[in-house]
DNA sequence: GGGGTTTACGTCCAACGTAATCATG
DNA sequence: CATGATTACGTTGGACGTAAACCCC
């Protein structure tokens, strides 16, 4: 509705209380600031900046309305700091190879905790794939460090447990289960849910703990998507039920747009784990995990 | 950097597994959404889907930028939530009045969350001023519910604490006092802050509990400032120090973009307080309140 | 007269839709 | 051959900069 450069706008005006002295900051002129105000002014149909001959103020509209243009910039600032790890700098970067989950969730969290803490942190390049591949590549000598979710640690690499991710069962605030107070483990196994193709990271993990709580093994999904995105989806829809990791869910679960069942009879949780060639952790590497650590 | 609608482009063909089914919900050509992909991926420099003959599939790299762009656009999906608010349906909705702060920060998460717990809320009109004109409005019947955070209340309105404010004293990372374990309420009240202009809401707030708390007058501001969003500008350089509502600073502070730093000697605090006419509440006011105080 | 702001106008690029083409199961 | 993707191209509207005018201390 809004584009992200009116926001920036509104917002640069109400740090510097003038059009130009936003243009300048912005690098556009000041007819730009103007125009761009209006419309959003317009397309909001509230009064957001009072002028005057000598600078400009934000209405108390406009202060609220800036406040909240303040998240969603937040917001996009960190994608593109995100984003920019997909690239990476040149030499001295630090390489970073990670499980979906965890570069998706985490590896943004910690770079941000690495930043807060180090005066300058070095670019970080991360690629996202399975976790065989994040320990070729390590053994290759193609990343530096690596965080994988699975259960099975190789032998030939060093590692350290860095956090756990739990895995949630969720279903729509409509769904009949919203309400219930516990899903026992059998139930919960014999019904059939919203899964990832088989061989995921995620599945894996609910196979393997159902099974060591010694419940029949999983019915037959009622879908099987290809991604986590689809399978929230379909969650959200209403109709059926899927177990996700928590650090996916997090944000529908504040929100309420999802609800979290409690499971009894089975630990659905599992170790990340922080991986690295027995040549050693480089300089970036230590200093990064120091900072994981000491949060 | 990149744009709110290539985003939803990426996030759609993610859940969908296809461009064109992407187009169809988009309500765009399939071509503009090929396009606005190979957009995305070259301002990225990384491939994000897997095109096929039937069918694209997301890359590992397009999953983990999917889920960093679903951030940004349930952010902007909040915005334009929050900016509904502000021009209202027409007739049987709740007219709410709020001082700035709560306004901010505060309302919209309560109509999340009171979304979340009834099914169909009615529309909601939202306007943000200082409390005096909180209360004129109510008497007038221009509004149905109101929030403010001065201690004063009127005694011809009915009113309810519905929470607190707390004002932290913040600084950034480099500034001296942000490794400080704390600061007594003297010196702060001795050190020029970057404060709002006098009559401020907070400013005032900071005044009353440093008096009853007996320490010398705030000493003269280092800087004087028409908004909260310049002063975080200003503590962010570096320099000086501000006392904020924790609310207004709660990313920030999440980020480690600034540091709080303890007051021992002063309880910087305040209440928020619902108030609505004698008259009574409406049913939809009932309802909104019933939903933040179970909460 | 020196900020600060608006109005007017011409330019240009980026995004879209139409249409034609290619690939695959 | 139906479905899905790309390439090519012409149109357009929105956003920007230049220029001129206005307003107030």
């Amino acid at each position: 509705m809004a584009d992200l450069d009116a926001l920036r706008t509104l917002v640069a005006v109400g740090q510097t209380g003038s059009l130009s002295a936003a243009a300048r900051e912005l690098g556009v002129t000041q007819q730009a600031v103007s125009a761009r105000l209006r419309t959003l002014e317009s397309s909001l149909s509230s009064v957001l900046v009072q002028r005057s001959a000598r600078g400009s103020l934000l209405t108390p509209t406009g202060v609220i309305v800036a406040g909240w243009a303040r998240e969603v910039l937040a917001a996009a600032d960190r994608f593109d700091q995100s984003a920019l790890t997909l690239t990476g700098g040149r030499d001295k970067t630090l390489r970073l190879a990670a499980s979906l989950t965890i570069a998706e969730h985490l590896v943004p969290r910690w770079l941000n905790i690495w930043r807060a803490r180090v005066d300058e942190i070095p670019g970080v390049r991360l690629t996202a794939e399975n976790s065989e591949t994040v320990c070729r590549r390590l053994r290759d000598g193609d990343a530096d460090l690596g965080f994988i979710e699975t259960p099975d640690l190789p032998g030939d690499l060093d590692h350290v447990v860095v956090g756990q991710d739990e895995l949630v069962l969720v279903v729509a605030p409509t769904h009949p289960w919203a309400t219930r107070a516990e899903i026992a483990a059998p139930e919960l196994a014999r019904t059939p849910l919203v899964l990832r193709e088989s061989g995921s990271g995620t599945r894996r993990a609910l196979d393997a703990a159902l099974q060591s709580a010694g419940t029949p093994r999983l019915a037959d999904p009622a879908a099987e998507l290809p991604s986590t995105l689809a399978v929230r989806g379909t969650v959200r829809g209403g109709f059926h039920a899927a177990v996700l990791s928590a650090l996916a869910v997090d944000t529908d679960l504040a929100e309420g747009a999802l609800v979290a069942v409690p499971v009894r009879g089975v630990m659905l949780r599992r170790a990340l784990t922080a991986v690295w060639p027995r040549t050693g952790l480089t300089g970036a590497a230590r200093s990064l995990l120091e900072a994981i650590s000491g949060s």
